[in-house]
RNA sequence: GGUAGCGUGGCCGAGGGGCUAGGCGGAGGUCUGCAAAACCUCUUACAGCGGUUCGAAUCCGCUCGCUACCUCCA
């Protein structure tokens, strides 16, 4: 049996903890474990939240692709989120929507949690391994809260407990990933209500007693109350991965101060540190700005599906989405524009066609050309090495291009086929296919053909209107009465016009 | 203010000391009844100013501009 492809192209990732590439040596090969903050369920999904389902959807299938064997946990954050997450004063956000739309929050869960993942299948994303919610796991984050306790980074105010930084940064470095220093963000914060509690300003909590109000509440050691936002992490990846693991993503937004309370809670509970790898992916922007919802301009995956917003000029495919975040480098940030759409609609366009043709070559082997052999060869191995290089999936797609532009020269006998081996011909088929499909996960769309389908209709009915006005009649009843069987029932107007309703 | 990072051709975006992606758009051509598609050619840029170097878009310094995090959001 040959060797694991991981073997062949060794994988190097950049490491925000040591801001380096790194050689990717997990600790128990073939097995990797890799954990992913998903969305709190309380809105609908939108750009940002595909950005990163689909970054790491591409690094889970090429971390698969290279052979290994992947355990993929990406939660759903259902409890604990505040939205006033440094005073730790705040209505948690999941009842806050539940309170405003008068539902009960496991509604507001169950609901956004749906449409996540909905919109997450229509863009191609593969389902985690994993996908554990925060509500099913409070007796896991009770365990931790008290191993954290015991180890003494952790104290009790008032029924609820608080992570103690200041104990934490005598032994340890807080802020790593981040960049940030402690003492630094102590005279920048701002005051708050609410601190009297904490003897650290930036103390988090573990655990917070329920005032009388608070619906999502949970019985505890120290009373009824719910847990801190950043618990869940630990608890969950700990549970399904262990106390360390291979690699732990995110986006660039939660460096601070979510993935660095996560370091302080595993040390806390474990005296370990929770992941080897992490890897944050950049945000999307619109218009330079990030999209968030109290500036208004985020756009839901919905909107851009049917192309339901002001922003928007037209409706973008989920495979169009897709490939747009994929032709740019997971660590750089993205800028929203129509015309960017547009042009990544077009360009996908073009690689699924050359796929199509690829379908259609008849490989006759005839007098061998090394050169082009050669370079066909070559561009399949830099497929491999751009994708082994920090996953660069624009460079990745580059280079499918190059490769397009053979295939369809191959095609139109511009290139002569017969010239390059039988298998190179096979190694730039399954490469071409692997790629596009199982790694980067493009597919031609089955989605939205409405516009295409009125499109058609109309046209048959204008045909059908010219053969009326010859008086060839049947033609144009061979039209309606077909049309009728297919579900579309025109009805001819007194006015003169036609128009058409659907049966079905 | 502190921290992290970025400024690449008409647009989007890789790269990151000499080999100088790719896509979209634009121009010309081949093919074609006309188109379209495809293919070929052209469209060669790295914010500014200094410095290091035989050589800088790439390294260093400064200036300007932008973004993110420090508050909700991927």
């Amino acid at each position: 049996m040959d060797p694991a492809l991981y073997t062949k192209y060794p994988l190097s990732v950049v490491n925000s903890l040591t801001r380096q590439k790194e050689l990717f040596e997990p600790i128990n090969p073939p097995l990797v474990g890799m954990y992913l903050c998903g969305p709190t369920v309380y809105g609908d999904p939108h750009l940002g939240h595909a950005r990163s389902a689909v970054n790491f959807d591409v690094i889970f299938r090429y971390l698969a692709f290279l052979g290994y064997k992947v355990r993929y946990v990406r939660n759903v954050t259902d409890v604990g989120h505040l939205e006033d997450e440094v005073a730790g004063a705040g209505e948690d956000k999941v009842s806050k929507k539940a309170r405003l739309e008068k539902v009960e929050p496991m509604e507001i869960v169950q609901l956004y949690t749906y449409r996540y993942r909905d919109a997450l299948r229509q863009l191609n994303v593969l389902p985690p391994s994993i996908e554990p919610s925060a509500t099913g796991h409070i007796i896991e984050q009770i365990e931790i809260i008290q191993s954290i306790l015991k180890h003494g980074y952790a104290y009790e105010v008032n029924d609820s407990i608080y992570f103690d930084l200041g104990k934490y940064a005598q032994e340890q470095e807080y802020g790593q990933i981040s960049g940030k220093v402690l003492e630094d963000l102590q005279s920048g914060s701002r005051q708050t209500e609410g601190l009297d509690e904490k003897r650290n300003p930036h103390d988090f909590a573990l655990w917070k007693k329920a005032s009388p109000e608070h619906i999502m509440r949970w019985n505890s050691p120290w009373g009824e109350g719910f847990p801190g936002w950043h618990l869940e992490c630990t608890a969950m990846s700990t549970k399904y991965l262990g106390e360390t693991f291979d690699i732990h993503g995110g986006g660039l937004d939660l460096q601070f101060p979510h993935h660095e309370a996560e370091v302080a809670q595993s040390y806390g509970a474990f005296h370990n540190h929770p992941a080897n790898y992490w890897i944050h992916h950049n945000l999307i922007t619109i218009d330079g700005q990030k999209m968030s919802k109290s500036k208004g301009n985020f756009i839901t995956l919905e909107q851009l599906f049917t192309g339901d917003h002001s922003l928007l000029v037209q409706a973008y495919s989920p495979a169009t989405i897709r490939f747009f975040i994929l032709q740019a480098h997971y660590r750089s940030p993205v800028d929203f524009s129509n015309e960017a759409l547009q042009a990544a609609e077009k360009g996908l366009t073009r690689l699924l066609s050359a796929q199509e043709t690829l379908g259609k070559l008849d490989h006759q082997p005839g007098t061998l050309d090394e050169k082009l052999d050669k370079e066909i060869n070559q561009l399949c191995e830099r497929c491999y090495r751009e994708m082994s290089d920090d996953f660069n999936t624009a460079k990745l797609i580059a280079v499918l291009f190059d490769l397009g532009s053979k295939i369809n020269g191959f095609y139109h006998q511009q290139l002569n086929l017969t010239v390059i081996s039988v298998e190179t011909f096979q190694h730039l088929k399954q490469t071409f296919q692997d790629f596009i499909s199982g790694v980067l996960g493009l597919q031609a769309e089955a989605g939205d053909d409405t516009q295409q389908k009125e499109g058609l209709i109309e046209l048959l009915i204008s045909i059908r209107n010219q053969a009326r006005a010859n008086k060839d009649f049947a033609t144009s009843d061979q039209i309606r009465d077909q049309l009728k069987e297919l579900g579309v029932q025109l009805k001819d107007e007194k006015s003169g016009s036609t128009t058409y309703s659907l049966t079905n």
